[in-house]
RNA sequence: GGGCGAUUAGCUCAGUUGGUUAGAGCGCAUGCUUGACAUGCAUGAGGUCACUGGUUCGAGUCCAGUAUCGCCCA
């Protein structure tokens, strides 16, 4: 697989290789940490990823391909770091959203869920689902996911459908999940009940009505003129009220409580209550209560014995009233009933209402409370084992400001409605006899006979719902690994390591993990979570498809590379924050990856005529480097701290701030530069050529495996046409990340001051507005201890520079007796570009550049005198801040008294 | 109503436990066909770190408050 004699284009050509890459990635078997091409050292600690699975009917969006992006850097680091990396991923069959979007393919046949019926409706999606399920599996494999696609699980398959129905059993069992009527969130649009989470809290302009009620008469018990008004917004839940409640401090009613009012064409009679609940300035300060059609007035009527009648459908018809408005919609039935309490004089006036509505996140209709029988888990104790994983530190969540959403949210939890009413989902495991016993099993086949009166499985029916989503998603971090079994790898991968999401999902999956992991198996199923922000539009806008302001990643990807954007989606990123997201940045990261590309084209190219083409890649000759190679090498491992220290800490974008600055602005801007000269320097011997080019190859391979796991695909194929060491496998997936060195800090002083040396000088000659390509001579006074190194670097200064000839003076008084021109003043060392002007001052730009440096450099000074003046400085500072300081004001002092003497010649 | 976050160069954002001269990319200006790269090179301009007060020898960084914007929860 080595290619070391393959040539490079000259530019960087994403598309030409990266599907190729990633072919010889699955041919070479390297995602699986058990598969044929792993050098996983089974005896350190594995590192795991379960993928939150995305929705199966879905496509690939910017979000999608951060949350890969993000996993995969992690699993590709642990990969080479040697440790088994499991990156497991999934496709989540995602009832309501899946259901929704077959309902819409459906009504544009003409046909419908309903005319389907339950059976052919799921084969339906069985073939819909066998279409779509690739889509998104193969566009995680264009943005590089390095998955382990044998492990691939999808949350309908059996052993998922089995996890589920065990740990239902065993929530049943333990008397954690239980049926019961209750308020349910009933969306009329999707006919199913959805979560509180589902339900979003919409600001509306709505009406509120005043109607009056009559009350009875206490005498004859007849309706009488005197009324009561209520406030309502909903008038035509009237039907199902069952009391008028008002405030029992409101001295206005005080004396109509316990009297009674008759419920207009309802014609039922209700008590007037008193309940704290209702708040006084509110409309009237009287409400009607409906207990099965609000919550507020379910707990109102649970408190005072109320019944509770059902008069709205589930599609949010009027029902069973037995009025003329059976069979009207909610709506229709609303304008109906309005009109009627007009005509009847009973419609006291209406005013505008800013309101805040529920609508279902999924159709928006107004989500209906409805009073359900329904199956429910039993959130207190697993949500207190959650808490108590997160307060201990078992598991900790990134960043950690979100710690207290969490908190907030674990402790204010209600239980869990798990019941959903579609069918493309998980079926509730519970079945029940003529008797209305319930029987849970977790059999595929259902129980053999009612487990409370022995009624034969014959006589029992199944209950017709399914499992909301987040049900198997929360039992997704052991499911896939073979729960409820004792796999192998449930041992080895349980619990997990890291759990990456979006925190705008943190309740959804987080929390129904954390709960059913440890409930399941005894531990919380990651060490950590990852909680990633949001990708917006470049104006802060929350991308959608109503919107059109998404970018298709694939495109994206065509026109700049999968490490472009993956690079893109890292670097502007910190945990939790949103990051505003447009093509700049990924122009940005491909231009990097150009210069990528084009110094290790330069590197190969450059290779010298004594080194075969094949050989293999060895550590350059001690003996033989220069100032430039030690500095080279010192700043790589300088960076493979740096990277690490960021790895460590989850700063992924500082990862890829440091390897940006490292590879372009030291290794190409310097590194490189320095060695050209040397690399082309016939005078030199061979071994000295050598030692410079393989100082190059190392940095360059080292800076290659840092940046593999944000840019997979270009170090991949670069790396290839690198010489590789003979302990190096063949391809860099699974090449070892690299060890710190020992920096060498003499190395990066001395070229450091070298390069400021350079800098001063372009910087002269520019303010001087000399042609660039001139060459001028320069005269040069170096501090003793850089000597060695000056002339070491001689050629390469002189080049990069532009200085010809380039002369070396003992001191200062030397330099200035040789030469006038361009002063230059780069911290210790002084030069002068001679410009062959006679004025020793050169001129009145020259002079205003030396002035400006002047009246920065006095009050640079001036400032760290105040600073080394001040007694509590000097006496409470660390000693090592204080003597930085000393080292500063000295250094300063030179600069300021050279440039004063300058410009008094 | 409660909570959280943001506010740093024209724009997008970094800034790791408080410690030299606050950085980068894009954009802008000037100049460069320097034999890896114009997807480039060199040089430069541009910031009272939202505001007010406090803690400290020292604050972009910590504390309190204010303003604006955004998000979450009720």
């Amino acid at each position: 697989m080595t290619e070391p004699t393959a040539t490079l284009a000259k530019a960087y050509a994403p598309t030409e290789f990266e599907r190729e890459i990633y072919e010889r990635w699955m041919a070479a078997d390297v995602f699986a940490p058990d598969g044929a091409g792993s050098r996983a050292d089974w005896s350190k600690p594995a590192f795991t990823i379960i993928q939150p699975p995305p929705n199966v009917t879905g496509s690939l969006h910017l979000g999608h391909a951060q949350r890969t992006t993000v996993e995969d850097l992690m699993i590709r680091h642990a990969r080479m770091a040697g440790r088994p990396a499991l990156f497991l991923p999934g496709l989540d069959h995602a009832s309501i959203a899946a259901q929704f979007v077959l309902d819409k393919i459906l009504a544009g046949e003409g046909e419908s869920r309903a005319s389907l019926g339950r059976e052919r409706y799921l084969e339906r999606m069985q073939a819909f689902v066998e279409e779509t399920r690739n889509v998104i599996l193969t566009q995680q494999r264009r943005v590089g996911g390095s998955c382990d696609w044998g492990r691939l699980r999808f949350t309908m398959d059996e052993v998922s459908s089995r996890a589920v129905r065990e740990a239902f059993l065993r929530l049943y069992r333990k008397g954690l999940a239980y049926r019961a009527e209750a308020l349910v969130n009933w969306c009329p649009g999707c006919r199913t009940s959805v979560s509180d989470l589902e339900v979003i809290p919409t600001p509306e302009t709505g009406t509120i009505w005043r109607i009056r009620y009559h009350l009875l008469d206490e005498a004859t018990g007849q309706p009488g003129s005197a009324t009561v008004t209520v406030a309502t917004t909903r008038p035509e839940t009237l039907l199902g009220d069952t009391a008028v409640a008002v405030n029992p401090d409101d001295r206005r009613y005080a004396k109509l409580v316990g009297r009674r009012v008759r419920i207009p064409f309802a014609e039922r009679d209700v008590p007037v209550i008193a309940d704290a609940v209702v708040d006084p300035a509110f409309g009237t300060g009287a409400v009607k209560i409906t207990p099965a059609h609000d919550h507020d007035d379910h707990e109102t009527g649970k408190r005072h014995g109320l019944a509770m009648p059902t008069v709205l459908d589930d599609t949010a018809h009027v029902v069973g009233t037995g009025t003329r408005y059976d069979g009207m919609e909610r709506y229709k039935a609303r304008s109906a009933i309005l009109e009627d309490l007009a005509a009847l004089g009973d419609l006291e006036g209406e005013q505008a209402h800013e309101m805040v509505i529920g609508r279902c996140q999924r159709s928006t209709d107004a989500v209906e409370p409805r009073l359900k029988t329904q199956w429910f888990v039993r959130t207190g104790p697993l949500a207190a084992a959650a808490l108590a994983a997160t307060r201990s530190g078992r598991t900790a969540i990134l960043p950690a400001r979100f710690e207290k959403v969490w908190e907030h949210w674990m402790t204010t939890i209600r239980d869990w409605n798990v019941s959903r009413q579609l069918w493309w989902g998980h079926r509730i495991p519970a079945w029940y006899c003529p008797d209305g016993h319930a029987t849970v099993s977790a059999e595929a086949g259902g129980p053999d006979a009612c487990a409370a009166c022995g009624a034969p499985a014959a006589r029992l029916t199944q209950d017709p719902d399914i499992f909301d989503t987040w049900f198997s998603s929360g039992l997704w971090p052991f499911s896939t690994l073979g729960w409820p079994d004792a796999t192998d790898d449930v041992a080895r991968f349980y619990p997990g390591s890291v759990m990456e999401t979006g925190y705008d999902i943190i309740f959804f999956w987080v929390a129904r993990m954390m709960m059913l992991g440890i409930e399941m198996l005894g531990d919380a199923p990651f060490h950590t979570v990852y909680l990633s922000g949001l990708i917006r539009d470049p104006f802060g806008q929350k991308m959608s498809k109503t919107k059109g302001n998404v970018v298709d990643p694939l495109g994206t990807i065509d026109e700049h590379g999968a490490d472009a954007l993956r690079f893109a989606l890292v670097h502007g990123a910190t945990p939790g924050n949103d990051q505003k997201f447009g093509m700049a940045k990924v122009e940005n990261a491909r231009n990097f990856a150009n210069k990528l590309w084009n110094a290790t084209r330069f590197v190969v190219g450059a290779r010298p005529e004594g080194i075969a083409a094949d050989a293999p890649r060895r550590a350059p000759d001690p003996a033989r480097l220069g100032p430039a190679e030690r500095w080279v090498r010192s700043r790589a491992t300088a960076t493979v701290a740096a990277v690490d220290g960021a790895m460590a800490d989850y700063a992924f974008g500082e990862v890829t701030r440091l390897l940006y600055d490292a590879i372009w602005s030291e290794y190409c801007d310097w590194g490189i530069e320095l060695a050209k000269v040397r690399l082309a320097d016939p005078s030199l011997e061979a071994a000295d050529r050598e030692a410079t080019w393989w100082t190059l190859v190392e940095a360059l391979d080292t800076y290659l495996r840092l940046l593999h796991p944000v840019m997979p695909f270009i170090t991949e194929r670069l790396w290839g046409a690198l010489p590789h060491a003979a302990s190096d496998p063949d391809l860099l997936i699974v090449a070892d990340w690299p060890a710190v060195r020992a920096r060498d800090e003499a190395a990066e002083a001395e070229v450091g001051a070298l390069v400021e040396l350079v800098r001063a000088v372009r910087n002269a000659r520019s303010d001087a507005k000399l042609e660039p390509g001139t060459w001028l001579p320069l005269d040069v006074a170096v501090e003793p201890a850089l000597v060695a190194s000056f002339e070491a670097l001689r050629p390469a200064l002189e080049r990069l520079a532009r200085a010809r000839p380039m002369r070396r003076h003992e001191d200062r008084e030397a330099l200035h007796a040789a030469a006038t021109g361009l002063a230059v003043i780069a911290g210790p060392t002084e030069a002068i570009v001679g410009t062959g002007a006679s004025d020793a001052a050169g001129g009145e730009a020259d002079r205003a550049r030396l002035e400006k440096e002047l009246a920065d450099a006095e009050r640079l000074l001036e400032a760290a005198r105040a600073r080394l003046a001040n007694e509590g400085f000097t006496a409470k500072a660390p000693p090592a801040v204080v003597e930085g300081a000393r080292a500063r004001e000295a250094e300063l002092a030179v600069q300021a008294e050279r440039l004063r003497e300058r410009l008094a010649r």
